[in-house]
DNA sequence: CAAATAAATTTTAAGCTTGAAATATCTGTA
DNA sequence: TACAGATATTTCAAGCTTAAAATTTATTTG
């Protein structure tokens, strides 16, 4: 099952290898300039605001939603999984930046919310963290930022659909 | 210390603001298009491979070097912490893939190379994995993925150029 | 030579992440 | 009503990641 390698001519050689290989170095410089960009940010976090990455990702979620958000709506908000949304709140609450409150009629679900402190905690990280990225973005021209992004939405676009048809497939795709 | 926020008029508002506000936007693009390629390749390797990311990255690191690598090289080649590196080649050990020898005359270091399995493991592998992201690139031009691919360059060298200062630096810095 | 310093690696503690299992609650239906 | 299945969330085990501390071995220097 899962058929096996089959080695032979599946690549028409000449032309395309060396296409599968071009790709492949834009892979590689996309991952580079993403992991660096987020190093240098998780840094800033770190040093000079005792914070992280994921805990701003979910305190930007927050903000967005006044009144707050399901713990499922937030996590698929944020595509990562549910325990992981779990640990992260856990935190913030402890933290006295974020609430959990139930909800009347159905004592499964928990709303999550900022805390004003959270909200005021949130809009100074915010107001930084967008001039950071705009000093390390800064040798982007608009034009360019433009044309960029319309490649990175077409491959967001096909690495979604492979995912998607993945999920509902069971695997069985190329 | 550390400047405070200093709200008043340190944007020129009406210009610069927007620009602030573009240059995030494609931030989020690029990670976002860089978090759903990442996903979608960690599952091919787990589903299909049994394997992650991280221990691909190091087998392909070891690919390159014949004569192997020391601990210290691996991860400053990875870019990643030394305890990492302890982690994922102990694991790569037990599989098999990858073996640990003492060197004469420095009895600290350690020489990490692929095994003969492993290498036949990571041809397989790195076979796959180039035409996973030859798929998912599939909708960029040749045009387009140079144009990308200097802007990517760019963004890296600041990055990297920004961190180099904050380590040097000892953190006071812009 | 001995003590200090430096270098290579591992260990540790804490947090992030996932997929899967466990809990608790709700809803539809027989 | 009872109960089967669906939903919302948490817990769990395993692995990745980092920064900092600890260990071991080399090198420098007094």
């Amino acid at each position: 099952m899962s058929v096996p390698v089959e080695n032979t001519s599946v690549k028409p050689r000449d032309e395309s290898a060396g296409v599968s290989k071009d790709r492949l170095r834009l892979w590689l410089k996309l991952l580079k300039a993403t992991r660096l960009v987020e190093a240098d940010l998780r840094e800033r976090l770190r040093a000079q605001h005792a914070t992280t990455l994921p805990r701003f990702d979910v305190m930007a979620a927050l903000r967005r939603a006044p009144d707050g958000l399901r713990m499922t709506e937030l996590s698929s908000e944020l595509k990562v999984s549910n325990g992981n949304v779990t640990g992260i709140v856990d935190r913030l609450v402890s933290e006295g930046v974020v609430m959990r409150a139930p909800v009347e009629n159905d004592r499964r679900v928990m709303i999550v919310r900022l805390t004003p402190k959270g909200c005021d905690v949130f809009d100074n990280l915010a107001n930084e963290h967008e001039s950071w990225v705009s000093g390390l973005f800064g040798g982007v021209s608009a034009d360019e930022a433009r044309e960029l992004g319309r490649a990175l939405d077409r491959i967001s676009a096909e690495a979604a659909a492979h995912m998607e048809a993945i999920r509902s497939d069971g695997g069985n795709d190329k």
